[in-house]
DNA sequence: AAATAATGTTACTTATAACCCGTTGTCTTA
DNA sequence: TAAGACAACGGGTTATAAGTAACATTATTT
């Protein structure tokens, strides 16, 4: 599934932020369990949320989704 | 408005496969007129409807976002 | 210019994303 | 073993995305 597979991806590159969860989601102005379930893939997010995570993240959507859901030979 | 940017993109990319927004929508099983707000950018759209579009279009998710709402200096 | 196809827009319902509270379990460390 | 930081979960409310119908407008084609 797409979402969860975005949501490791998102939990990988918060990690990597040094922040918790709760510090990460309270700089990017967002609930933290609401932000918990999105790294757990149990979330439709919709753009405006994927747009602050991306965000808090410093990098673009484009990269955020690089690697996640795409076709075995797509091009980078 | 992040929105906007999407839907000028998708619509182009649509356009490129010569159907209509009619045709494309039935291709990727959405109704007509929801998707052209999408493109109209009137639609804070969520990520499975991403993925529909994407996968209609034949790109990935990170393809479709490409130079969208990306800072000025990032690297592709 | 009439007919047909394609797009645009508004307004509405219903499904569900978003948000919020508290609780539980784990791990660390004092 | 007590305390503190962190992560997962449950359940409930509110905001809004998703989906649909009706009609308007703008090309295209004949």
């Amino acid at each position: 599934m797409l979402a969860r597979e975005l949501g490791m991806r998102i939990k990988g590159l918060r990690e990597n932020t040094g922040l918790s969860q709760e510090k990460f989601a309270l700089k990017i102005n967002m609930d933290r369990t609401y932000f918990a379930t999105v790294e757990s893939g149990k979330r439709n997010i919709s753009l405006n949320n994927i747009e602050k995570i991306a965000n808090g993240l410093g990098i673009s959507i484009s990269k955020l989704f690089e690697g996640i859901g795409d076709l075995p030979d797509e091009k980078h």
